[in-house]
RNA sequence: GGGCGCGUAGCUCAGCGGGAGAGCGCUCGCCUUACAAGCGAGUGGUCGCAGGUUCGAUCCCUGCCGCGCCCA
């Protein structure tokens, strides 16, 4: 033990310690009822890690120390999410280059030192490599950093979601799916990010709300329903047009119809009936359908092919023909619609052809205003608008050939099965799962997962190619799933050879990769070994614990559940714990984007990863929490009191008072890990005091109630228990005994305090092992063999038989008491130390009574000369005569 | 527009049917043999607003206001 106990440098000697006696590593031996397994959430690796993390992360492994000094061996890995947008950005403007697939792999091609002016094209397999290097950098810091914090990871059990393993799982049971046809190939109206040029799932989209404008457009009708005369009372004669309503003015040559609500009175007249399009001259009929809104606009609206997820709903039900318009650069196509075939429609046309749509948008409203057909100015609106998460331009429906998986969107049965997974799964919070519901319910279309990407796992699937060299894209060729992972740009398809890559007759590589999700979506496959280890997979699967943040339930944590709902038919994991957000000290949330983020590694530094754990862990389970530097400093005097407090009750032993040398050979010193349970007999001897009692007493109640709420994985919780107790312990049980402990009261006095304080501390140590690792793992190694991660969890009933009668009530009373003469003291100026001549103390004969059973203690802690004790009634009182 | 969460001391937050609390801040003290990066004491709130249920409501119910998030 120190002379002088400080907290620095404790987290390199600590993690370097941990590292080398594998006090984390996973024993792979355990059976499956004592493994609790993690599915540990692997952060992005595009750039540096944030608070927002070290908060999130710390709340799992708090969970996890808990768990393993319950006895369970914890499978604890971590995995690194490199695959995907986010490093191909990074890896962009990193070394300033981009990713051109139409370019021969170059070997001896090095990255330039420094961006240049203009982004270099390189091939996708060198840019690939530039993304492997720039990730391995990032994931190696990542490590440092999570070191540092003391994660409790079982270091050798990491993967990153681009690596050899993980791509064949995540081609593996992409294989699995398409054999049980979860998996289709299907041509159809997709989302689509003009700027990134690819798909895009339900998932990744947001809302953003943005100006726009109403366009008044006038249709002029071409013939009246059969049989109905009626047109003319509703909708006026034959001759009036019919006027609309439209924010996409652009998209009129898309148009294929008009819509409006089946009960509407305005237009039931016009149902059946065409009008034709201005500008195009197209002839288009008037349509019915329920999801057309009477009180938007004039309630009645143009269909286009496509201007929004109605629209794709609507050509669909209504069986409506394809006038695509907009490609997949976000420009007007160049040749019109077939649709399309009067001369000036066509002319009409080509002055849009090539153009952005902005900047169609700005023509046709030129054109219209010419042609008479914009009625008034277009009014100004702020409107929702659809978006890829990651991109600034609006999003465009473009129709493509994407792979899907069955989520549910399209087929009831399986929506009700995986909302029954949500009501199985226990959520920490409780209140998280209506997020997961509200996802499901709300989804309508399966899953996209396929994205016309460089940097991600890719589909392991050739086509075959006909005698034209076109793809027969129902026919795909896929590997044995012995040979995965493969990429089918340079692997061949099994009876191929490579000259017969791209001709005729020959094959051909699916080109697209994988969405990130669907390689994310298996992590716990991946961590487990599935298909790779079979014994590994069977004693960690499925996992106890998903940790996640609660903006990526409908992604991760849905994905996942639909991934083992296919492969196994079981939730991948019983329990979510879902964090909250960091928000920095205005209460906005902390992101790059807003450039508030702070990183922690300066604050680790400076404070100790102790005292940014200890804020971390004082974050309610799925609240947001803000950042909070003035907690931190209140978790680092935490720490520096549990480093004096030990000193105090470890150091009796060591120097025993001089005047009692018989107190040395009754003290405890050489205590196993175990204080309680290897030598209660010797200490239930020992404890004696009602005192003494009464602070084990309060302690068993302490560790009942930690339990339970690490139990239910509110660490903040039992953190809070165990740290007002802590100051309890501190400030009045320390003080009342430590006359008693220096041997003042002679030597069985003096045993009974040092056995308490010995059993107090060896748990408390204990039960602040998972919050604050550094600090306990310290003073545990004054005393202890082992690490204090791997002690037992303190067991409440062992301490409760050695607390025998003691009430915890008792301690309230004496503090109470002591409270009294310290207040005489404090108000009237002096010193703790000075003497009390007099203290009489009155209240209810039974408190009365408690406070008399300490009385020695409390005389000693108050330099009280004489204390008198008189039963009335009603609360403890306390008038002081001060010396 | 639907749903969820939150509005408690100057700040950050616990509590959630019978006493309104903690830490920080602020004020006043104290060199006390574990700790002056400490210790002791004090200050501070019609618990968002309005109704209702109850013997009794910060806590339960309803409505409203404000903030945040999820979904459309």
């Amino acid at each position: 033990m120190p002379a002088k106990p400080a907290l620095d440098g404790i987290e390199a000697r600590w993690s370097a310690v941990w590292q080398d006696e594998g006090t984390y590593a996973f024993d792979r031996t355990a059976e499956r009822a004592r493994v609790y397994s993690i599915d540990t959430p692997p952060p992005t690796v595009s750039g540096s890690l944030h608070v927002g993390h070290v908060f999130s992360y710390t709340h799992t492994d708090v969970v996890a120390r808990f768990q393993r000094m319950r006895g369970r061996e914890v499978f604890y890995p971590m995995g690194f999410d490199d695959n995907g947008l986010p490093t191909e950005r990074r890896v962009q403007n990193y070394f300033g280059v981009r990713c051109d697939p139409s370019l021969p792999y170059d070997p001896a091609f090095t990255a330039p030192a420094k961006p240049g002016k203009d982004q270099l094209p390189i091939s996708r397999r060198n840019f690939v490599e530039l993304c492997e290097q720039l990730t391995l950098e990032d994931e190696k810091g990542f490590e440092q950093l999570w070191r540092l914090l003391g994660l409790s990871v079982d270091w050798s059990r990491t993967y990153a979601t681009i690596d050899a393993r993980s791509r064949a799982v995540a081609q593996r049971a992409f294989l699995r799916n398409l054999a049980r046809e979860e998996a289709y190939l299907a041509e159809a109206p997709t989302l689509w990010d003009v700027t990134f040029r690819t798909a895009v799932a339900q998932a990744e989209l947001e809302d953003r709300e943005r100006p726009g404008a109403y366009h008044t457009l006038a249709f002029p009708r071409t013939a009246a329903p059969s049989g109905a005369a009626v047109a003319e009372v509703a909708a006026g004669s034959d001759a009036d047009p019919v006027i609309i309503e439209t924010t996409r003015p652009e998209l009129l040559a898309a148009c294929v119809a008009l819509v409006a609500h089946p009960d509407d009175p305005r237009y039931q007249p016009l149902f059946g009936s065409t009008v034709r399009t201005p500008l195009f001259e197209v002839e288009v009929p008037v349509v019915a359908h329920r999801l057309a809104d009477p009180d938007k606009g004039s309630g009645i609206a143009m269909i286009c092919t496509f201007g929004d997820l109605t629209d794709v709903i609507w050509w669909r039900e209504l069986r409506l023909p394809t006038r695509a318009v907009v490609g997949r650069d976000g420009r007007l196509v160049p040749d019109a619609p077939d649709a399309i075939t009067s001369s000036t429609g066509q002319a009409h046309y080509a002055e849009l052809a090539g153009r952005t749509v902005h900047s169609a948008r700005t023509r046709i409203v030129e054109l219209l205003t010419e042609s008479g057909a914009l009625r008034g100015e277009p009014r100004p609106i702020s409107h929702p608008v659809k978006f890829y998460e990651k991109g600034d331009r609006p999003l465009e429906i473009v129709t493509t050939r994407q792979w899907y998986i069955r989520n549910g969107g399209r087929d009831e049965s399986l929506r009700a099965r995986l909302r029954g997974r949500g009501q199985e799964l226990a959520w920490h919070p409780e209140y998280m799962r209506v997020r997961y519901e509200n996802w499901v319910d709300g989804l309508n279309g399966d899953w996209l997962i396929s994205r016309q990407r460089f940097f991600g796992v890719p589909f392991p699937v050739w086509y075959p190619l006909d005698e034209d060299g076109t793809p027969r894209y129902d026919a795909p060729i896929i590997p044995d799933e012995a040979s995965l992972p493969v990429d089918p740009s340079s692997d061949l398809p099994p009876g191929y050879t490579e000259a017969q890559r791209g001709v005729p007759g020959g094959f051909a590589a699916d080109p697209d990769v994988m969405d990130t999700w669907a390689t994310s979506s298996l992590t716990p496959l991946i961590a487990s070994g599935w298909g790779s280890d079979p014994d590994l997979f069977a004693r960690v699967f499925p996992m106890d614990l998903r940790p996640q943040a609660h903006e990526i339930i409908r992604t991760w944590l849905f994905s996942t559940v639909v991934r083992s709902e296919a492969e196994f038919g079981v939730l991948p994991w019983s329990n979510a714990a879902i964090s909250g957000w960091i928000l920095d000290p205005d209460r906005k949330k902390m992101s790059k984007s807003k450039g508030n983020v702070v990183t922690p590694l300066a604050t680790l530094q400076e404070l100790g990863s102790d005292a940014v754990r200890y804020w971390a862990a004082s974050g309610r389970p799925g609240t947001d929490t803000a950042y909070d530097v003035g907690q931190m400093k209140t978790g680092r005097r935490l720490a520096i009191k549990i480093l004096n407090a030990s000193r105090f009750a470890l150091g009796l032993t060591a120097e025993p008072d001089a005047t009692e040398t018989g107190v040395a050979e009754t003290g405890v010193t050489e205590t196993a890990p175990d204080a309680v349970a290897s030598e209660p007999a010797r200490l239930a001897a020992a404890v004696v005091e009602p005192l003494d009692r009464a602070l084990l007493a309060a302690l068993a109640d302490v560790v009942d109630a930690a339990t339970v709420a690490l139990d239910g994985y509110d660490y903040a919780r039992a953190l809070e228990l165990t740290e007002s107790f802590f100051w309890r312990f501190c400030d009045d049980y320390v003080e009342l005994v430590k006359g008693r402990a220096y041997g003042s009261f002679g030597a069985e006095g003096a045993a009974s305090a040092q056995a308490t304080l010995t059993v107090a501390l060896s748990a408390l140590l204990r039960l602040f092992a998972p919050v604050l690792p550094f600090v306990t793992e310290e003073v545990w190694s004054w005393w202890q063999t082992g690490s204090v991660h791997r002690a037992p969890w303190p067991d409440a009933a062992e301490i409760r038989k050695l607390a025998d009668s003691g009430r915890p009530d008792l301690l309230d009373a004496v503090g109470t008491a002591l409270a009294g003469v310290r207040r005489a003291k404090s108000t009237a100026k002096v010193s703790m130390k000075a003497e009390v001549a007099e203290a009489r103390i009155a209240g209810d004969a039974d408190v009365v009574a408690l406070v008399g059973a300490a009385a020695a203690d409390l005389r000693s802690a108050g330099g009280i000369r004489e204390l008198t004790l008189t039963p009335t009634t009603g609360d403890l009182t306390v008038d002081v005569t001060l010396a």
